[in-house]
DNA sequence: TGTGATGATCGAACCGGTTCGAGTAAGGAA
DNA sequence: TTCCTTACTCGAACCGGTTCGATCATCACA
């Protein structure tokens, strides 16, 4: 059923065809309404490559999930899913691309051979050779997340800095002086990776502004590895009263640790962090957390990805969120230590 | 740079080009070489779209996964992650489809408009009209789920009766005689779903076999709907002892119900069911459940689905998989209540 | 030297759309 | 009646590959 079965059913050229269905030049409305039974008759619906091909886009955007470890976390789902779905508003399918790298077969494919009008990158590190290439060839691409460099490229992104900074400081109001930060996995922290990297920034820089007494770790993105990470920050410093953790994966260990050392969240140790809404409800008590907005980065990436699209020499755009602390359970002011008298903690911390 | 411009620069025609690259011909090793070298020079990457066009098949399978209510559960993500993988591995792009219905825009897209060359289907209903639709037209598609009538397509699927029966025989064989049952959200389980059915099928069936007082109840996909319908299984019958759940996304908001209620688990309250390894192992008790194996599911879906592209006229295959269930933290025998001293458990439950 | 087989290459057609320039018919004005 | 618009439709070319049939040169053999 192509186009051409179309047109002789319906009595008139092809090219005629095409123009009634997009309406590019007027057809007369008796035509237009043949061609249109003929084609409800048949349900016919153009190929998808010849129509790429003769108009040189295939509304499909790509999206680039390279697998972090060896599998994904719960925040990389929500970008799946949002952007999908809003991708879907603007008549855009998903192509999923699972390439790390530059390098990687599944990307060359996606930029070489046409198969996507454009892309999103999740995960970006802080050099990106996949942005650099982009860019470099001019490939219209949003990425979510924030390089090094990230003037003149679009982006979608969070302030790590300024939320890991601000967990140091909800827990330092509360009276902690000694508290730890679960990174990324380290082999994600050396390769660069944008989170890891500008969170342990922020919660360095904080921690000394205030004054605290730090230690940092790096956990796998699992439960078991959250679990000894947990069990070496107890074992290094048994005085740690409270962390901050970046590792939504690790969380789930974290808190089954704290529970076999004997301290109870919040009243023994607090724990606070950046992680998706939906874990930081599920997990109990509830994580106190700079909640993640995975739903309206993936829609934002979309849509500054399709008005880039549709107006290709629009200087670049980006958004930066830092969404507020969520005041949930998992925090409470410091006990009072023989070493450290809590401070005034000032209002409750949890309506 | 298309493929006339290489023919030119290597100074041969553009057939010639094609055969050298695709081997489907006999080249000399001399222009070989020629037209390989002017490739490599210009990155030169047939245009997907006019290999699509012209023979008919776009390297490219659809996977269809309903958004079930408003979010995605942690399921859904490693199914995504493990298909967009091993089709990697045979060179297939995975083009993802936000659609629920036969009816949806986006279905019609991948189908009429020829987008993909097969699909895979997530989130199976008995009566799936979109599995219908596929198998009249005889568009290649595998099921992840079984439909009521399997018969004659391909699908691999999880033995739903059997794995909830499983943990029905678990918890009696402890010593439980008052167990609930917390399924997938109602409106999942009204609509058909086939695991929603299954396993409730299987829970009740189950639960009769061993004379045990049972209640069902349907939880929303989030924690704060699992916390609800906990509380109202203790309302309902303050006496019950244990429960079967397959909705892994209200997990968290069970255990936090148990909690608030002075439940221990697993001292006073058992908990079991069906959920994803990841999940069973990050909550605080473990979870002892059928660990739903997400990744192999993914993978044997790939598999099959390829098989029945390159050899159209197979005879369907599939593969229903029943995990055995992983003991972890989360069961223990009933405690001496007065109505019923706890049996004899027996032998242990599994190898 | 002529003949047939063999291997390498080419040109043209095709896949199924879109788009440009040209042609035709109808209607209005001169 | 003639001329000019205007509105609509058509044919052909093109997008960038693949593939079929034919051509041509080379070489072995009679």
């Amino acid at each position: 059923m192509n186009i051409g079965e179309i047109a002789k059913r319906a009595g008139v050229s092809r090219s005629t065809v095409s123009y009634a269905l997009s309406a590019k030049r007027p057809v007369s409305e008796d035509t237009r309404r043949k061609i249109q039974r003929v084609v409800d008759e048949l349900g016919y619906q153009p190929n998808a490559s010849a129509r790429a091909l003769a108009n040189g886009r295939t509304n499909t955007i790509g999206l680039v999930f390279p697998p972090a470890g060896n599998h994904y976390t719960g925040m990389q789902l929500d970008f799946i899913g949002s952007v999908t779905e809003a991708a879907a508003a603007y008549d855009y399918d998903v192509l999923l691309s699972p390439s790390g790298m530059d390098s990687d077969r599944s990307f060359q494919r996606l930029l070489g051979e046409r198969r996507v009008d454009g892309a999103i990158l999740m995960e970006i590190r802080l050099e990106d050779d996949r942005l650099d290439h982009l860019t470099a060839v001019g490939f219209p691409s949003v990425a979510i997340g924030r390089t090094a460099h990230p003037e003149g490229s679009w982006w979608v992104g969070l302030d790590h800095t300024a939320l890991a900074a601000a967990c140091v400081h909800h827990l330092a109001d509360l009276g902690h002086r000694r508290i730890a930060f679960v990174n990324r996995p380290g082999q994600l922290l050396r390769a660069g990776y944008e989170s890891a990297h500008r969170g342990l920034e922020g919660f360095t820089k904080a921690a000394a502004e205030r004054g605290l007494t730090v230690r940092t770790y790096c956990s796998g993105d699992d439960a078991a590895s959250g679990l000894a990470c947990l069990e070496r920050i107890l074992h290094e410093d048994p005085a740690t009263t409270a962390l901050v953790t970046l590792n939504e994966a690790a969380l789930g260990g974290i808190y089954r640790g704290l529970a076999q050392a004997g301290r109870h969240v919040p009243r023994d140790f607090s724990v606070t962090g950046v992680v998706a809404s939906r874990w930081a409800e599920t997990v109990t008590p509830q994580l106190t957390a700079a909640d993640v907005p995975a739903e309206e980065m993936g829609r934002l990436a979309v849509e500054l990805l399709v008005k880039r699209l549709d107006h290709p020499d629009t200087p670049a755009r980006y958004h930066l969120l830092a969404p507020p602390i969520s005041l949930r359970a998992s925090t409470a002011p410091a006990g009072i230590t023989p070493a450290d008298p809590a401070p005034d903690p000032g209002a409750p911390t949890n309506p």
